[in-house]
DNA sequence: TGGATAGCTGAATTGCTATTCATTTATTTG
DNA sequence: CAAATAAATGAATAGCAATTCAGCTATCCA
């Protein structure tokens, strides 16, 4: 059996994807230019997509997986509470700041209606490992007892946010307010 | 001149084209369907807004005035800091939950590139009045010295993420819950 | 080396819907 | 009441881009 010619053709694709949609939108996006910034035939996405719709969800999960793997990886068991918080808190930003075209799409389709339902819950199964330490948290009385998802769900929308007006202005956040940020969740979250 | 046979049109096309967005996306919105959905013709749509775009943005501007000015209205000078931000706080939160599908649609177009940037500044001005409810709380000596704006997001989005929350799973949120939330929200401003 | 196979190509097809506009209907006014 | 004007209609058009597929190319193996 042939060999792809190039590799990961798979991966060329997620690229032009990913900095196509995140610029243009999922409306303006032409299969066809996808192929071009990718460097292949349209019909070649074909062959590793079933379609528009199915690309996106793709390339979703794919970052999504990639991102929150990173994340976790900094979290380690032998240590408190407050240290792996701050860890995954500012790993969080790190990731987030890296690459906002990245963050971008990620924040923006989560909700849309161009996700599959079961696209969805598979991202938010991801986040399992930091609900635990969520609620290793509240088990040693060090984090208010609000049920571990909505209280993730708030960090992780104000951070989200503060990111987005981070890039929309285009002005760098200092690393002063950078940290009066963690501050800010820190106070919202401690007992 | 003739006047309109049917009163507030635009009302109407409003409403339809909320509900369908929502529903089923941007994309898959057909102007003949929100034609139908507002009991009118497709051609009548083109008299009042130029095409689907202009549709879009009027649509978000006018919800999004509608909704801001409400939630400023809690507003009260003679009040004191915190009052202020508790009513603005549960007033925003009480708006969000009333309406979901007009709560998703502003969330989720506000940095779609289907809004014009002109529409984008359009919405920020509005939030000036907020912006310096904060800053006077500042000034007292009650809020944290992190630029308003990003003060503001932070809340804003924070905000946004529970109540999407409590959308997605379709379970109410307890009074318990919402009040843990605003504690949340206030230690992270309090100084 | 050459036939077989897997991978790739991109022009042509197809389906779809935004937008137009000739016509009809309602309202105003002199 | 009859122009004249404004609104509304919805079938027809026009254009676009997703998807297909017949053929081409590279790679493999006997």
């Amino acid at each position: 059996m042939a060999r792809p010619r190039d590799t990961n053709k798979i991966d060329l694709i997620y690229k032009a994807a990913l900095n196509l949609v995140v610029k243009i939108g999922y409306v303006e996006l032409k299969m066809s230019d996808v192929a071009k910034e990718a460097g292949i035939a349209t019909g070649t996405l074909y062959i590793y997509f079933g379609n528009k719709e199915d690309l996106i969800n793709k390339l979703y999960l794919h970052l999504k997986k990639q991102n929150t793997q990173e994340i976790v990886s900094k979290y380690k068991a032998e240590d408190g509470f407050f240290i792996n918080f701050k860890r995954v808190w500012y790993q969080y930003l790190e990731i987030s700041s890296r690459d906002s075209h990245q963050m971008i799409f990620l924040e923006q389709y989560f909700r849309s209606p161009y996700l599959r339902e079961e696209t969805k819950q598979q991202t938010e199964a991801l986040l399992a490992p930091i609900i635990e330490l969520i609620v290793a948290g509240q088990e040693q009385g060090l984090v208010k007892e609000v049920p571990a998802d909505i209280l993730l769900s708030y960090l992780i929308g104000a951070v989200n946010e503060i990111v987005k007006v981070h890039f929309d202005k285009n002005q760098k956040m200092t690393q002063a307010t950078i940290d009066a940020c963690f501050e800010m969740s820190w106070h919202s979250i401690k007992r």
